[in-house]
Order: structure tokens, then sequence, then C-alpha cells
DNA sequence: CGAGTCGTTGAACGGAATCAATCGTCGTGG
DNA sequence: CCACGACGATTGATTCCGTTCAACGACTCG
């Protein structure tokens, strides 16, 4: 059984929600009561511009959790949808927000991990300023693998990869086929290893 | 005299520092020993990448504080340089984090602003994924500008908002200029102001 | 007065987006 | 059980636009 943090905050007054594919947990604008860990599936973060284009902002599988900084602001800014059959578990934010309040220690832990949160966003950012789809793509890579195999398992579709690191699919598909055939990564099934992490 | 929640924390042992232009504040990999907040100019937080292209984090400005992350890790992920003659306030981790640990409820406030700071990079990313030299630097002014008056003030070299977003500063100036010139934005001074929103 | 940097514009190149088509697989329902 | 539709994965061709290289004026600061 997976647990997360917020476990520890409030054990008792979570439920847990079945989310069928394309369902929605809450759209953009709605009011947020809640945050949320994701115990199966995946649920996918999007948002969406005023011009009618969307945005991948985040996958969030099993054992994470998501929507932590809205325990802060009023509404969601994002929608979420379980890409796949899902369930997740809700909690209320005015009892986190209690338990914070009523244990120091929580609350300092609560912080680190937003913390670790706004260092890993700005991982994000830093990725999206390298201009070439390839090598943006190695160093990700090297992010999520681990760091003695540098083994990356892939445990979502290669389509909202390519989505998070701001790449059409296609060029996603084709520099991963060009990696390969230069002998930077191998691949097999649904795992990217890196062979050669240097100049390209 | 401007003030900030760390002023709040630890209002003794901070300790106030002036750096002269491109001196270093602290450089990628030291070891963290202090959070800062910006009294007078402004400091840039680089990120150097590993083919030896850097990448500039954040601008922050007096008022602002910065390394907030690095309340909970070891290291700094990025080099601060004084971008012009500035002084900052450090205040030391270990004094931060027992204020915290002795006050819930500024511990609370600390972690809100944590959330903040984490929507307002998701923000950043989600700008990102604008692919439109044009439109993604309309919507940044957007989320910079006064809600009401439409205005943005520019207060850092427009050089740096091009690299904050993402563009050769070359595309910014052309865009500023397209931007200007059909009327979507108008300039005076270091004030942008957006006349239309919509379709450019 | 020169060095350095910002702001600006021009021209050319390259690479990623885009449009398009195909294949395989999975699930669903008739 | 098979046909169908949906979607992921893949490759090809073309277009477009942002980067890059280059040059220049304006301004500040030492």
């Amino acid at each position: 059984m997976l647990t997360n943090i917020l476990d520890k905050l409030v054990s008792g007054s979570a439920e847990t929600r079945e989310l069928d594919p394309h369902q929605f947990l809450f759209r953009q604008g709605d009011r947020a009561h809640y945050v949320f860990a994701v115990e199966d599936g995946h649920v996918k973060l999007t948002r969406y511009l005023s011009n009618g284009k969307s945005v991948v902002m985040l996958v969030a599988r099993a054992g994470e959790t998501f929507t932590e900084a809205a325990l802060f602001s009023g509404l969601y800014h994002c929608s979420a949808v379980a890409d796949v059959k899902s369930r997740v578990r809700a909690y209320k934010k005015k009892d986190i927000l209690e338990a914070l309040k009523s244990d120091p220690s929580l609350a300092l832990e609560y912080a680190a991990r937003l913390s670790r949160q706004v260092q890993r966003l700005r991982t994000q950012l830093e990725l999206r300023n390298i201009q070439s789809a390839g090598e943006r793509m190695l160093q990700f890579f090297l992010l999520e693998a681990h760091p003695d195999s540098l083994e990356f398992k892939v445990d979502v579709p290669l389509k909202d990869i390519a989505a998070l690191l701001g790449l059409a699919h296609e060029t996603f598909y084709r520099e991963l086929a060009r990696l390969e055939s230069e002998g930077v990564i191998t691949r097999q099934e649904a795992t990217i290893k890196i062979e050669r992490t240097g100049g390209i």
C-alpha cells in the first residue's frame, strides 16, 4: 500500500475516488477544496490557454500527490483528467491546514516538500532553455534516470513526455530514434538506457 | 524600508552584504547556509549546464527573497551575481528553521509562500509551451502587468526578460517592435501598456 | 575619450512544428 | 469472434520562424 505525507497529516477524513478514463477530477477555475494523491493509474494536469491551446503541466503517477499548491489558493489553475482508469484519495484542504497548524514539525516537513517541488520546477524550466530537442531530451532522461544504472523506466505514453518537454511528439519520436541510432541511448521495452552523456 | 517575511522570522541574526556589479554572492555547488533578500539593486540567478551554456533562472529585485528553496537542501543549484551595485540581507538557514519550528503559524505562512512560488513557476513553465514568440511575450506581459491598467513597468534590462522567456534578445526586440507597430502594445519610457489582448 | 553594454535592425540558415499517411494494438460492441 | 474505432508510435515532406552571425548607434561609466 502506497502511503504519502498527506496520510500522515489527515489519516481519517480522506475519501477515495474512482476515475474512469477521461473523467475530470476537477476543472480549471473550480474552487479548490481538496488536495489529492494518486493511488492507482495516472492523472494528467492540463492548463488551458486563452487561445484555446492546452498545456500539460504534470502527469501524476501512483504514490504522487498533486494540487498541493492549491492549499493556499482558492481556485484550481488547471484541470485534472484521469488518463486511464485511476483511483485517487482526496484530502480536505481545511483538515490539512488544521493538522499543519497543530504540529509545527509537520508544517516544516510540508514546507520541505514544497521546497523540493520548487526545485523540480526550476529544473524543468531550465530544461526548456535547451534549444536542441535531442539535447533537451537527453538531459531530461539524465534527470529522471536512476543515477547509477542510468536507466529510465517509461511508464507513461511517450507522447506525454514529449508534451512535458514542450516538444511535438513527432519531433520526440524522431530524435529518440536518432539518439538510439547514434548509440547515445538504447531502448528495450519501456526502458531507456543512457549510454553516453557527452557531446551528441 | 523594505521588509520581508524573513525579517519577521529572524530579526536579529541577519547580516547585510554589499555587492559590486558582477560580484558573485555564491556559486553553483556551494554549500547553502543562507537565504537572501534583496534590499537594493538586483541579483541574477544563473544555472550553468554541462555543455557550458547558462540559463537565467530568476532576477530578484528589491524586496524579493531568493534561495528559499535551498532551506531544505544542502547546496545551491545556481550561481548568484549582482547585476548592478546591490545590497542583500543574508539570513542563516538554521536560524530560520529554528524560528519555523518554534512558531507553527510562521511555518504555515512560509509554506504558503513556497506554494505561491510553485504556482509562479508553473505559470512560467506554461508560458514556454507557447511557441510563438510574440504570443509568449504578450502572455507574459499580461501576467506581469497591473490587472486594471494593463501597464507593465520594465525595471530590468529587456535582455534579461528575453532570457527569462527563453528567447534570443534579437527576437524579443523584433517582436516587441512588431507588437507595437501593430498597436497591440504601446511603449513609453520603461512602461509597456497592453492595448489589445485578443488575436494578434 | 574609449570600453562595455543595451537596444536595434538586416540577412541567412537550420531545425522544429506542422500536415499527412501508415501500422499495430487494444478494447468494445455487434 | 471479428470489425471497427481510437489512439500510440512511427516516418516522410514541407513550411515557417526563431536562432545565429553581423553590424551599428546610443548611452553610461570609469
